[in-house]
DNA sequence: ATTTGTCTTGCACGCGCGTGCAAACCGTGA
DNA sequence: TCACGGTTTGCACGCGCGTGCAAGACAAAT
C-alpha cells in the first residue's frame, strides 16, 4: 500500500523468482510442480524465494499452457431444495481438497441449461458436473457443437444418454425398502408425492414405488405431481389436491420423492388440512437434509449416501481416461417419527 | 464422436473462424467485444462463420491476454445456515447475468480463510466477495502479500477494515425496530441469542440490541452465545442455557442474530423444554430464511434487502476504480406469529 | 483530382507458464 | 583418465487472445 509506486506492484511473475533464485524460470516452475524431477537443493532454494516475494503460480497461464484448467464446473438449479446446499458446500470442499476450483454455474430453468454449459466450457473447465432438475444429457452434448468439455457427469441423478457418467443414489433399490417398510408398517392407501416430469430416466423413483406397491396389492397407488421440488409449492399441491382424493379415500400414506416435498406436504397437512402427522396421514420423505432432524418435521426419510458419492465423483475426475456409465451407491433408510 | 479422428478435434479457435469468414483474426474478436469498432457487414461475417464453426472465444486466453479474468471469487462458510443458500443463488445468478463466472471457494473455518483467498488470487480473479462468518479484513490483505485482488468485498457482513468494501444490511437500525417492536408488544425480559463472536465489528446486532434495550428499561439483557450459525447447535445452546436463567426469571422473549439460531431456539423451547411459542416465550429472527415463513415456524424476522444489496455489490464490481467504504441498505420487519 | 477526417482493418508484441527435448552435470566403474 | 547411465537444468516454442498503434478504406469537402 505504502510502497513506492514505481513498478514494484507489477505481479510477481517466475521469472523474478528465478533471478532471485538463481536459477531459470523452467526450475521455479519445476518447483511448484509435485512430480517433476527437481533436485532437493534447487527446490528449497526457489521455494524460499518464492516465498520471500509471495510467489504463488499463476494457475491461468499455467491452464492456457498445459491445456488443463483444473476447473471443475458445477451446474446447479433448484436452489429452493435444502438438499442443495449439502451438496454445494460438499462437492466445492472434495474440489479444493483436490486442489480444483469450483466455477459454480446456476441454472435458471431447463432452457438455460445449454447456454450455462457453454460458459462453463468458454473456461476450458476440465469437467462439468450437471446437480439438477432440468437437464439432457443428448441436449447438452448437442450444445455443445464443436466445443469440448472433456467430461460431463451427472450428480444425484440418473441419465439416459449412454456416453454420459451418472453418479447417483440407488433409487431403485431406496424406494422398494420404502415400500416394503410402508407395508410393513402398515400403511395401505399410500399417494406418491412427485416433483417435475422432466425425463422418463429421472421418474425411478416414482415408477419403482408405484410397480412396487401394485406387485404386493394388485393396486397402483395415486400420485400428486409438484412443478418444482420447492416447499411452499408443494405444500399448495398437496392442499389442493388433498380434499380431492380424500372424498374417495383419504391417503394413510404420503411417499415423497424427496425431502423438500415431504416438508412441503407435512406443512400442508397439519397446517391447511387441520391433520396430524403421522396420526392421520404418515410422511416419507427422501434426502435426509438437516430439516428432517429437527423435531418439527421428524422426518422419516433415505438418507443419500453423499459420503461414497463424492467419492466416485473425485475418482472420476481424477482418471485421465473418459470412464462412462452410471455409478450407483445405497442408502439407508432413516426412520424417525413421521411414518 | 464419429467423426473421422483427424485433426478434425482439434478446439475451434478464433483464426479457423478468420480464415472461414475471409478476415483477420482480430476482426473475429472485436465480432465478439460489444464495444469494438466493426462494421456490420463483417461482424455478420464473422458471427455466421463463428455459428457454423461452433465457435466461441476461449475465455482463458483472453484473460490471460487483457489481464481481466471476469471471474469473481465467492468465499464461503457456515454452509450449515439455511440464509447461505439464498446469498449463493442470488449471486451467481447476477453475476452471470454481468457475463462474469463465480468461483465457489469452500472455507472450511476460520484459519482456512486466508488460504482460501490465495486460492481464488491464483486465478486471477477481478474481484473476491467475502460471504462469511470467519474472516478479518486485515489478515485476508496480510495474507495475500504480494498477491493481488482487485477488489476485496465483504458481503452481509461489516468489515472493521476501512480499505475494504462491505455491502450489508443496516443492522444498527434494524435491531433498534426489533427491540422498540418488542417494547411495543408489551415483552419485557428479553434474551439475545448470539453467534460465535469472531470480531468486534460483527457484533453491532447484539450489541445494539442490548445498547437500545438498555436505553430503554435501564438493564441489559442477558445472552447466550452459540458458536456456529447451526439450527441444531442453537437448540443445544437454547437447551442447556435456557433452564438456569429460568431460576431467576424466564425470558419472554428470544432475539436472534439470525434465523439459523432462531429455528434452533424454537425447536428447544417446544421440544425440548415444553413451552409454546408465542405463549410462552416469543422469538425474533434476522434473515427471513425460507423456513422462517414456513407454519412450522411462522417466524418473525427481518428481511434482508438482498435485491439491492446485490445490486450494489454488481455496481462496485463493475466500478472501475476501486470504491471503498460501506454500503448498507435497510431491511424490513417481517411480523408473523412467533413474536 | 486532391485533401481531410472518420471509420475500419491488420499486425507486432506480449500475457505467464508448460511441453518436449537437448545440453549440462554428476558420480561410478573400468 | 575416459566412458557411461542417470539425473538435473535450460531453452525454443506455443497456448489463444487483447492492446495499442499504424495502415487502409471510404466519403465528404475543397
Amino acid at each position: 500500500m505504502t510502497d513506492q509506486t514505481d513498478l514494484t506492484d507489477r505481479v510477481v511473475t517466475a521469472d523474478d523468482v528465478a533471478t532471485a533464485a538463481g536459477v531459470s524460470r523452467w526450475t521455479v516452475g519445476r518447483a511448484f510442480r509435485k512430480d517433476a524431477s527437481i533436485s532437493e537443493k534447487s527446490r528449497k532454494k526457489v521455494m524460499s524465494a518464492a516465498k520471500s516475494l509471495g510467489y504463488l503460480p499463476d494457475l491461468l497461464a499455467a491452464s492456457l499452457a498445459s491445456d488443463r484448467s483444473n476447473l471443475v464446473a458445477l451446474l446447479c438449479d433448484d436452489f429452493d431444495n435444502p438438499h442443495k446446499l449439502l451438496v454445494l458446500e460438499r462437492l466445492s470442499r472434495v474440489f479444493r481438497e483436490e486442489g480444483w476450483g469450483t466455477l459454480l454455474v446456476n441454472m435458471r430453468d431447463a432452457s438455460d441449461a445449454p447456454s450455462a454449459l457453454l460458459a462453463a466450457s468458454q473456461r476450458r473447465v476440465d469437467a462439468a458436473v450437471l446437480n439438477g432438475t432440468w437437464f439432457d444429457g443428448r441436449v447438452m452434448r448437442a450444445a455443445l457443437g464443436a466445443r469440448r468439455v472433456r467430461k460431463l457427469i451427472v450428480f444425484a441423478r440418473t441419465s439416459e444418454s449412454p456416453d454420459t457418467i451418472s453418479i447417483c443414489c440407488d433409487d431403485v433399490g431406496a424406494l422398494r425398502e420404502i415400500a416394503r417398510y410402508a407395508d410393513d408398517r402398515g400403511y395401505r392407501s399410500p399417494i406418491f408425492v412427485a416433483g417435475p416430469d422432466t425425463h422418463s430416466a429421472i421418474l425411478r423413483r416414482k415408477e419403482t414405488f408405484l410397480g412396487e406397491w401394485k406387485a404386493r396389492h394388485g393396486r397402483q397407488p395415486p400420485c400428486i405431481h409438484v412443478d418444482h421440488y420447492s416447499i411452499p409449492l408443494a405444500r399448495a399441491r398437496v392442499r389442493e389436491a388433498l380434499p380431492g382424493l380424500a372424498a374417495a379415500r383419504r391417503p394413510d400414506l404420503l411417499v415423497c420423492e424427496n425431502d423438500a416435498l415431504a416438508i412441503g406436504a407435512m406443512d400442508a397437512l397439519r397446517h391447511d388440512l387441520g391433520l396430524a402427522v403421522p396420526g392421520d396421514v404418515a410422511v416419507i420423505g427422501f434426502d435426509d437434509v438437516g430439516l428432517a432432524s429437527s423435531p418439527a418435521y421428524d422426518l422419516t426419510t433415505w438418507r443419500q449416501p453423499l459420503d461414497a458419492m463424492a467419492a466416485a465423483l473425485v475418482d472420476v475426475l481424477r482418471a485421465d481416461h473418459e470412464p462412462s456409465g452410471e455409478y450407483v451407491f445405497p442408502g439407508e433408510l432413516v426412520r424417525r417419527g413421521s411414518a
